[in-house]
DNA sequence: GACAAATTAGAGTAATTACTCTATAAATGA
DNA sequence: TCATTTATAGAGTAATTACTCTAATTTGTC
């Protein structure tokens, strides 16, 4: 488990902006943390804004694997393990999401990527509700435009109930993120297959 | 329409988070912006934190404007004004809610007082539902903790839904505004009487 | 008008920031 | 082996930061 200098740099900054949040953190602190001099680290980074894009570039990597896991068995089981999953990683990057229109606001070439991969993600999500559809899992829905609504809404759900939880002080637990996963199946109850 | 050197102060700032962020805004930005001297604003205000402070009691301030707004007329009709209304508060203060779990951590006392009145607020939206259904416009509800996912999920979107379609890169418009009170009816659509 | 209190201006400061620069040390490979 | 690339350390710097201090001005009151 021998990790390189990047590797090193990359999640003493994930440590601290999850602690202190971005804009209390420095690349000095960062250094200091990850016990290498600042003189390396701007080696491997040309700024702090850098550092953030790699972190990005590792939450898209942790998704990826989320999304590629085969759902054999129940198909309403396999979403709910990607619903569980999602939240596991909003917390391991929780700064992200804290401050994510604020960190984009500053780095165009952030906001661009975020972008790019969130808007490949509400299609698999979309796949995924039309897979339900076909396979009758879901049903009695009265419009194509309903689809959409119930897509943005469980969207709505599964990226800010960690930040709702947050804000409204209480503590993230695994039984808080089982309510999460509830929550989403509540908004498909009325239009479940028994 | 004078404002005096508190407000106009208050105002810079508030303009100046909107835009840049409050991490890219130092008080020094807030004085030459208000055209008021550094001393003179740290006369009126300890600390940029202060600033923060005092922005979220004039939220807060506004907020009580459109709760205390008599619901004459279609009960559902109200809910949907006070839902607009919602959404305009919070493009008006975006900085605050863009940052809002940052702001809380670096800033106890602003985190106390924001958790306050945030139950309030739910408290007086369960009363509102409460209404809706001993008056018969919902109905078909199972259990009572179907009505705390209801109030829970329209919660999640009336405080995210300008936030997610910022970060979607969309605009905020007029009829978007009106797609978030929509979507909200959404969930409430099963449970409607006609 | 005279006096006190409230308000304003802005020069000044200590700390921190992001980032550069140069000088070594370690790894590589011909 | 030894030369070249890669990696590391850390002193140093210019800019910015939050905030203080003092001195001047305005305001209200009698």
């Amino acid at each position: 488990m021998k990790k390189n200098t990047k590797e090193e740099i990359v999640d003493s900054a994930v440590l601290l902006f999850n602690t202190y949040g971005t804009s209390s953190v420095s690349t000095n602190h960062i250094a200091e943390e990850s016990g290498v001099s600042i003189g390396n680290l701007y080696y491997y980074f040309k700024n702090k804004e850098e550092i953030i894009r790699e972190i990005l570039e590792c939450m898209i990597s942790d998704w990826d694997h989320i999304w590629v896991a085969p759902s054999n068995g129940d198909i309403l089981d396999g979403l709910q393990t990607i619903i569980r999953q999602s939240f596991h990683l909003e917390w391991k990057y929780r700064f992200f999401y804290r401050e994510l229109i604020a960190l984009m606001r500053i780095d165009e070439q952030l906001q661009q990527r975020h972008q790019e991969i969130e808007k490949q993600r509400i299609e698999e999500q979309k796949k995924l509700i039309e897979n339900l559809i076909n396979s009758g899992v879901i049903r009695n829905l009265r419009s194509p435009s309903d689809i959409d609504s119930l897509l943005t809404i469980s969207w709505l759900i599964s990226n800010y109930w960690l930040s709702f939880l947050e804000s409204d002080g209480q503590e993230i637990t695994d039984e808080q993120v089982e309510r999460g996963v509830q929550l989403i199946l509540t908004v498909f109850k009325p239009y479940l297959a028994i």
